[in-house]
DNA sequence: TTATACTATACAAATTTAGTATAGTATTAG
DNA sequence: CTAATACTATACTAAATTTGTATAGTATAA
């Protein structure tokens, strides 16, 4: 795994980045979603469910629900949805715990460090989703399945 | 914890920062080593361990023996430290992995983490420890032990 | 020759991440 | 109306990683 990066990140980015391609015409049932970009049904369930509290993400419920973007993917950063599924929690306990570092704060260490942190997090900001969008053609050749999409309205 | 950044990686820093204070003309038992940096007598042996392994730290044994840098301070990068320690285990493993991504690598989303990545690791490799380096003189007051130093030769 | 220090590896606890299960609510086609 | 499908919300388990400890040994010099 990336040093930066953790799999949720990952998979939370990657369904943004399907949604955005759909964005704003169709709608996909998690199920569906889930084969379509490898990720377990529940580990996607889990991840949808945080998306959606954030406001990142629509649903649909009943018999022809599902998923979409709710946010144009122009407006939409990457910041966002790592926040949404939980970024901040790992970000810069270590300059709050005293008794940490036994220089006086701020040290030379932690300022470096927290200055890369600071300088991506600005990048994950810049960066919106709609750079990131793909459709069913960017997909490997060997994933053949093709499943049904469901026409919003 | 930072971000970008395990306990590990920092003490690593830490104790070189340290020693290269010291450099070239004095030396430090583990011992002493580990109360000054508040870092536990066990975990700073495994730490000196691996960085002697990495040429990066030499050590004098005997009853007046201890640790030094072995590297002058301006050559030796963050990179180098980091990598001592065990930096490449968690780097960039998922471009590797097939059937990971759906998508046809290089996908966006994983070339875009990869570039960070390159970035953070070339700065790595342009921070030398000696832009780290303190001393005595630096740590906090209430840390008021002062432990003695053997001066080499 | 003994106290102190480093060497090398094995082990265990704690935390984080990854993934699963389940009981429930909502919607709509038929 | 009702059954099938889909989302909701939370709790739980397993795997991996990180963190920290233990221990038996070797080397050195006062």
């Amino acid at each position: 795994m990336l040093f930066l990066f953790k799999r949720e990140f990952d998979f939370a980015i990657r369904i943004c980045a399907y949604l955005a391609g759909l964005y704003p015409e169709e709608i996909i049932p998690i199920n569906s979603l889930s084969k379509k970009l490898l990720i377990t049904k529940p580990y996607t369930t889990k991840l949808v469910y945080k998306l959606k509290k954030a406001g990142i993400i629509g649903t649909e419920q009943g018999v022809n629900g599902g998923v979409f973007l709710n946010v144009p993917p122009g407006k939409l950063s990457l910041f966002d949805i790592l926040s949404a599924v939980g970024l901040s929690k790992t970000t810069s306990e270590c300059i709050t715990e005293d008794n940490f570092c036994p220089l006086p704060a701020p040290c030379k260490i932690h300022s470096f460090f927290m200055e890369e942190e600071t300088r991506l997090l600005n990048k994950l900001r810049k960066r919106k989703i709609s750079g990131f969008a793909f459709t069913d053609s960017d997909f490997k050749k060997k994933t053949s399945n093709n499943y049904s999409l469901n026409i919003k309205e």
